[in-house]
DNA sequence: CCAAAAGTGTTTCACTTACACCCATGA
DNA sequence: TCATGGGTGTAAGTGAAACACTTTTGG
């Protein structure tokens, strides 16, 4: 065999930092340890990558067997790979992360027990490992990625009001934003389509639905750069297929 | 022995994308491989993490062996893990991306023979592996963080030009900026100390050398964000120091 | 005095920001 | 009719973009 062989190796797991926002509140999805280490502790999901299985396909797989999440928005994170890590020897995990909208999540709700919690992100438990700086990794990813990106259209239902919207936005960044600012912004964009129905709930003025028009995720125009000519932007960084 | 080891595992390795510029031109440090697979074809530097070292030393080790680099800006890029990346087996790839400023190049030309070489990024030959990808994936990460963050100055030698930064912004976008208002904002930004020196060279008026006021990478202030209040920059993206 | 790069200001335009009241509905 | 959230416009300020000539030096 080939001298790759004569290596030792570390293990390689794949962990993945679950939001949704529920309640107007940013969540993430823990499970409970069943097993030492940590055992009792609450972590984000994850486990070993299979030898034949891409990473993304990894962290799908135990996303599914661990918390029945399926089909959701993922993009890869950071790799964590500090020696003392793991306590049962060196382990070097790749975290991403998921959004899971409104309307995905039942899907979540649908595991076995208390194992599986929903947490505010504002205010965790003490997590295994390192999983706390995981999370506060991609929580910072998060926001900054909303800021020119379109991934939070992923955390919302397919129909939803500029309301919402905005409550999504503001829970995330946590600040409030400007109620017509927010809305000529997000409306001259060109990425919601009115729809004919509203949603009535309550005694007030029943709210326009929207949709979000595009397929992929898009990332709006460049930020001013240094020094003339509007740059359009190359990539999306990050959501990388996987390798090759 | 916990039940870690009874999942087979892959092997680990880092990628370093070296970049410099070089004679108005982005380069990449390439090696040129002795051994199958890929026998004689470039690829970026790299190899296998051991097993009590973190991913950041582990790539700072193998560049400084390879290539004789050191004490150089590094940062995680990104984790390429298809199955079928390496012919031998199953292989993932932790890749960094390092910038060598002109004043600390000497150290990448100490090494041995032919085998290691500057190319142009904008006329790579064909890469082992799936290097191509990764060396396009730093060039977008480079160029997206040249708009937000001070990397570029890792660049450039401890005293510069404006000229000389301008030039450097080029090269890495790939386009021509207006000399004025270049100027304008980068002096507006106030990480730039004006020297009393000059330098002269050849037969025009001679430019005033500028040094790099901060020591840590910094992060302009966000671009403008939906509806409301400027956003300071939470935290940095990329450059952790590596898990926990 | 010529060639070559360094250096410098102003105007225009777009977009961000701040801000307060009327509208539609159910109860 | 009242309470509740939905919905709308304008003025001021900031910053990006476009653009051309003078300055300093060496040869």
């Amino acid at each position: 065999m080939p001298h790759t062989y004569e290596y030792p190796r570390p293990s390689v797991t794949v962990d993945t930092v679950i939001f949704s926002v529920i309640a107007d509140d940013l969540k993430v999805l823990l499970i409970r340890r069943g097993v030492e280490p940590f055992k009792g502790a609450w972590a984000i999901p994850g486990g070993f990558v299979g030898m034949d299985e891409s990473l993304e396909d990894a962290a799908r797989r135990e996303l599914r067997e661990e918390t029945n999440v399926q089909g959701v928005y993922m993009e890869q994170l950071y790799t964590f790979g500090a020696p003392e890590r793991d306590p049962r020897g060196r382990t070097i995990t790749v975290a991403y992360f998921a959004l899971i909208a409104a309307d995905q999540r039942e899907i979540a709700a649908a595991t076995d027990s208390d194992a599986v919690e929903w947490f505010s992100v504002y205010n965790l438990p003490p997590l295994a490992f390192d999983h706390a700086s995981i999370v506060e990794y991609a929580l910072t990813r998060l926001r900054f990625k909303l800021d020119y990106t379109s991934v939070g259209f992923q955390l919302l239902p397919k129909k939803f009001t500029l309301t919402e919207l905005q409550a999504m936005y503001e829970v995330i960044l946590a600040r409030k934003l400007d109620k017509r600012n927010f809305r000529k912004k997000v409306l001259s964009m060109g990425i919601l389509e009115p729809l004919e129905e509203t949603k009535m709930e309550g005694p007030h003025r029943p709210a326009k639905l929207y949709s979000f028009t595009e397929d992929e995720l898009v990332a709006w125009p460049q930020h001013p750069t240094m020094g003339g000519e509007k740059g359009p932007l190359a990539g999306l960084m990050g959501r990388r297929s996987d390798g090759a």
